[in-house]
DNA sequence: GCCAACGTTGGC
DNA sequence: GCCAACGTTGGC
């Protein structure tokens, strides 16, 4: 089952809201690349929530994707951030997911860490100039990052 | 706040 | 189709 990597600025949802809320809707995506990731998702499959434009930028935690792609709402709402005048009900661009929450890992993964770990070289959120939004993410690459998440214990 | 890098827009 | 100008992303 593929795995996903998706952005949020913290101050707008973080993994934490994430976990007290259960599900969120994951809308705001404006990107036609990262657009039609968020619709090749599959239910249940499961994504790095990772923490953009804060004071401590990496991964947070991960959860899980729900249901279908929808159109994203935020599109036609005029007081929204994402507001976008060319769209309309019969013909909107852009779509959200509902997700829930799954994990938030006692300390934030930084960028710095995944950066350094050779393993994560080819993931798009590392490479220079890459500013996607939602990314596939490999088995191997995932594996990495968990084990980024729990060191082995000392002994 | 700065700025590198990218995507989008729009004139031609 | 080209490409300059502009807006956005997002780390630092």
């Amino acid at each position: 089952m593929p795995h996903w990597l998706m952005k949020s600025e913290p101050a707008e949802l973080s993994i934490h809201d994430l976990q007290r809320l259960g599900r969120a809707r994951w809308d705001g995506v404006r990107n036609y690349q990262a657009r039609n990731f968020v619709r090749s998702m599959q239910a249940g499959e499961l994504f790095f929530f990772y923490h953009s434009s804060c004071p401590e930028p990496g991964i947070a935690g991960i959860a899980r994707i729900l249901g279908e792609a929808y159109p994203d709402p935020t599109a036609l709402d005029p007081h929204s951030h994402y507001f976008d005048a060319r769209a309309s009900a019969a013909n909107n661009p852009w779509s959200a997911r509902d997700v829930e929450f799954v994990e938030a890992f006692p300390a934030v993964i930084r960028l710095a860490s995944l950066k350094a770990c050779p393993a994560l070289s080819e993931l798009p959120l590392v490479q220079k100039g890459t500013r996607l939004s939602v990314m596939p993410v490999s088995a191997a690459q995932w594996q990495a990052v968990l084990a980024l998440a729990a060191p082995a214990p000392q002994r």
